[in-house]
This record gives C-alpha cells, sequence and structure tokens, in this order.
DNA sequence: TCTAATTTTTGGCCTAAACTAAAAAACGAT
DNA sequence: ATCGTTTTTTAGTTTAGGCCAAAAATTAGA
C-alpha cells in the first residue's frame, strides 16, 4: 500500500511519512476480479481509485458499440472525472480487465484530506493539472495525428500496452478493430 | 470591469463586494485591435485573460496548417492551459479577431489571491473543474460524432458564433474549410 | 485435449472527408 | 464605386477508415 501511495503521489511532489500516514488511514484495500466492474453506468463516481497491480478500463457505451477511453496500470489512478467532478450519474463503466487489487479513496476524505493538510492539498493540485494536460494532449492526437500515428505513438510511450487486448485498444485509439489490425499489418510491411 | 468581473466568476459561486475589489485591484485593462496577438508561440502563458467585449482565438500552426483550439467572447476567459499550467513556452497563438478589450490578471496575482481569500480560491476549484469537463466534452465529441453533427451541435450550443469566420472554424471541428463549405450545403438541401 | 466461443485478420465494397484547383462571392482600402 | 485581396463555394479526384462477412487464430471450458 506504501509503495503505490508513493508511487503515484510521488510524482506531485514529495511525501512526508505522516501524509502517507494520512492517506492509508483513510484508504480501504479492495481485489476486483477479471471482468467485474468497480463504476456501472448510472453510478456516481465517489471514489478515487489507485491500481496496485492490474488493470483497469474506463468505457462507455453508445448504441451499444462499446468505447475505450482511458487504461490504468499499476501505480495510476483510475476515476471517471466528468462524474467524479459533477457528482452525477455516470455514463461510463470502470472494469477489471485483469484481476487487479486497488486501493480506494473517497472523495469525500479526499477533500477532507486536503483541507486538513496543505501538502495533500498541493498534491493534488499537481494531479489536477496533469490531469488537464493528459486530456489536452489527447485532444491534440486526435486533430493532430493520422490513426496510424496515433498507434505508433501509443506503442512508444504505454508499458504494458501488450496487456491490453486490441479490441479496447481499436476504440482508443479511434478507429475500428478491423482497422486496427490493418494498421498493424501496413506498420509491418514498412519493416521488412 | 465589474460587470466582467461577476459575469465570469459569478459562473462559479457567490461572490461578495471584497472579493470583486480583490479581484479588480490586481487587474488591468487592455485593449487588442483586430489581428494582434496577446500570446505568440514560445511565449510563457502568464496571464489569465478575461474578455470584456470582442473576440480571442486560440489556435496553432502545424506544418504551416492554422487550427483553431478555442473561441472566447464576452465573459469567457482565454488562456493557454498548457503553458499557463507548465510555465514552459507555448506552442499556440492567442489572437484577437475583432478588436477586443481584456482583463488581464498574471498568474502569480491569482496564486496569491487563492492563498489570501479562500473563496476567490474555491472559484478558481471551480473554473479548473469546468475546464476539465469541457475538455472532456470537447474529446468525447470527437470520437462519438461525425463532422456534421459537431458542426449542429455547434451552431446549437454557441452564441455569437456567426462572428467567427469560416475559416477558423472549420479547424476548430477538425475538418477543412472546404469540408466545411460542403457540410452546409448538405444542411441546407436537407432543410429545404 | 478437444470443442466452442471469442478475437483477430483478411477481403470486398462504400463513404466521409482530404487534397487540388478554379470560380464565385465578400470584404477592404483607396 | 472599383480594384485587389481574402474568403467561401464548387467540382473532380483520392484516400483513410468504416462496414459487412467470412476465414484464421487464439483462448477458455468441459
Amino acid at each position: 500500500m506504501d509503495n503505490t501511495i508513493t508511487g503515484f503521489f510521488g510524482q506531485y511532489g514529495d511525501l512526508e511519512k505522516s501524509d502517507i500516514e494520512d492517506i492509508k488511514s483513510h484508504a480501504t484495500r479492495q481485489i476486483i476480479e477479471k471482468g467485474a466492474f468497480l463504476l456501472n453506468e448510472g453510478d456516481i463516481c465517489k471514489n478515487f481509485y489507485l491500481v496496485v497491480d492490474g488493470c483497469l478500463r474506463l468505457h462507455y457505451l453508445k448504441e451499444g458499440i462499446d468505447t475505450s477511453v482511458w487504461f490504468s496500470f499499476k501505480n495510476n489512478s483510475s476515476i471517471e472525472l466528468y462524474s467524479y467532478i459533477s457528482e452525477k450519474p455516470s455514463e461510463y463503466f470502470i472494469e477489471s480487465i485483469e484481476k487487479t487489487e486497488v486501493i480506494c479513496i473517497s472523495k469525500h476524505r479526499i477533500e477532507k484530506l486536503c483541507i486538513e493538510n496543505p501538502n495533500i492539498d498541493s498534491l493534488f493540485r499537481l494531479f489536477w493539472q496533469d490531469v488537464v494536460q493528459t486530456l489536452i494532449d489527447r485532444l491534440t492526437s486526435l486533430h493532430k495525428y493520422s490513426a496510424e500515428e496515433r498507434y505508433l505513438k501509443l506503442l512508444e510511450d504505454t508499458d504494458y500496452l501488450h496487456r491490453i487486448p486490441q479490441k479496447y485498444l481499436a476504440s482508443y485509439i479511434g478507429v475500428t478493430t478491423t482497422s486496427l489490425s490493418r494498421i498493424k499489418r501496413i506498420i509491418q510491411t514498412k519493416l521488412s
């Protein structure tokens, strides 16, 4: 648990031992079996999840079509931002695509922690800034790059990519599985 | 100036007279002539701009191609988020596409205000949440909707849309000017 | 291990939107 | 008002990626 807390929050600043204790004292651990859901459409996302190990997928269904929005691995957070912020029912799912262990902290608790502990408040500020930058990056890459470029970029940037089934990856980069398969073949033939 | 401050911040909570004074005391007014730039590529975005009247356009150049990212009208903010957050040189421009009056507050000042005045701090928290939601909306609309749908949605949602030249609008919804023109014709023929 | 279900790949066809170029329309400055 | 510039529209061609269906490969269950 400590490893995950430092592994995640450490990206956003230095943590005192007391900060780790503070966070830990309000966090719970959960094991989510492969295929189980941490959030269902219609739920309000009241929790902040940190992946200890495994993989979570954020996705939505639109007219029966499943679109992946985000993947979270070891030391990553998984939250459905829109519902978390608005406290309205989510249009998304958070699904475990491997047996996954998470640390769960409620939004309520986080807000208290941020009020009580300025150091943690500062970590979360930086976390939210990171969220904004990540969103801008994704938006820009959809505008700027072709599907093939987006796939190649993803290969470079993402550890653990091989653990994500293609059917989930395809919608993440904004194409069908058919197209992703073709894109992969094109890349192969270019290399040889 | 008061009208713009309440018009903008009022979206995020109630302002006391003293809060308005607080903000006002650190804000300056500027007039930007049509075609002038508030931010150039390579600049660091150190200011938060509020449009009193007129229109600002955020855009970038990629291989000579101009892509619009955001438009700000009366009572909207205009900042280049990425550089504002990271304090690194911007890859964007903020250009005035009409004679525009803005209120300018430096990031430095905003941070001080947020520390000194919890009420203002809370307004800015909500502002940043709004930013996240807006980014998610744009990202989702690129995934979910066709160019035609995106254009129709924009027509519904955006006041002042008619004040944005098509050449700027096209890249905003992610198509070429040629395509936008064709899309408009298709919509026309459908209506008649 | 064998079978059934699920994923991934392949092929054929189709469409939305890009690209190029040129015509038409709108705008601006004298 | 007129000429020159910029913007928008139209037309023709090309292409990336969607859709459908079937084959091949992989995975999971009995």
